[in-house]
DNA sequence: CTGATATCAGCATAACTGACATCG
DNA sequence: CCGATGTCAGTTATGCTGATATCA
């Protein structure tokens, strides 16, 4: 063993880990995944947001007019939970919701002029939530760490 | 920009994700506990367990007896919780739970053989779960990798 | 009385599945 | 008929809160 880690660790408020446990990669994964999410959660909840607001909000700002579907398989979110997230936006006036006159399956989504405005906003929520979540990192250090997860989250493709 | 992704990727199913959410680290840390926890997962549901199975049973076998409470704490999974996973394992006989004689409001709990038994093998569903989680990194890679991750864990300390 | 313990009930979110009517 | 689209209903796991009876 050639690293400076201490086998068992006391957490602030309570008993110590196994080290087996506590140097689980897997298992760090999903309690940084936890503590990240966390974070990210609140800041959008105080602009009455969530992450998936967001994530649709900016394909919209990227990619103009789409179909729920498109939106869906550009997000990653269901197509079964899209509903309620354009259902959200809508009623907040973010985008428009309006049937494609050439398909008449689909509905066009549209992103309103607030609905830039809301992007931006929670643009700058999230970069203050993300220097809070990598906080203990140097910048060269979280890029690191963002090229590592970029190359596992394209291995494992999306599943749906 | 120096480095060689695109500003666009196409998930093997659907479309491309916008450039801003493709690479915002956040998300990335989400999609790839989401990837790892599925692996993960599987692998453990073949041996008829889950996650907290693991927990429980890992930290029975360093520390030997301890209560629910002190499970608990060491784990991280919630008092609350820990009484359905306790009655799961007792139910398949890989520990016991008899009341504290020297503390009535306390259960200890000790693992049995076939507990320890239960422990070995899903050591190794959970090596080979890691393998498959992380492929497409190299050993170093896959060393800084818990590195980076458990340094941001340990300074978000746990909430309880 | 304070505080810890085990237990139970419940809640919110998220990821996910399946079905269905409509339409191309 | 096949397949895509939007929608609805529902399941499971998980993280988390609160209450309560028991006991140190």
């Amino acid at each position: 063993m050639a690293d400076h880690t201490p086998d068992t660790a006391h957490a602030e408020d309570g008993q110590p880990t196994a080290a087996r446990l506590r140097k689980l990669p897997t298992r760090l994964m999903s309690l940084a995944a936890i503590q990240s999410d966390r974070l990210v959660n609140e800041a959008l909840a105080r602009a009455d947001a969530r992450k998936w607001h967001y994530a649709v909000l900016a394909t919209l700002g990227e990619f103009g007019a789409v179909s729920q579907a498109e939106l869906s398989s550009r997000t990653g979110i269901y197509r079964s939970d899209m509903v309620a997230v354009v259902n959200e936006l809508a009623e907040r006036r973010l985008l428009e919701r309006s049937p494609d006159p050439a398909d008449r399956r689909r509905n066009v989504i549209t992103i309103t002029r607030q609905g830039r405005a809301r992007l931006r906003r929670l643009d700058e929520l999230l970069t203050a939530a993300e220097d809070a979540v990598f906080a203990p990192l140097t910048a060269p250090e979280r890029e690191q760490l963002t090229r590592l997860l970029t190359r596992l989250v394209d291995h494992h493709g999306r599943p749906m």
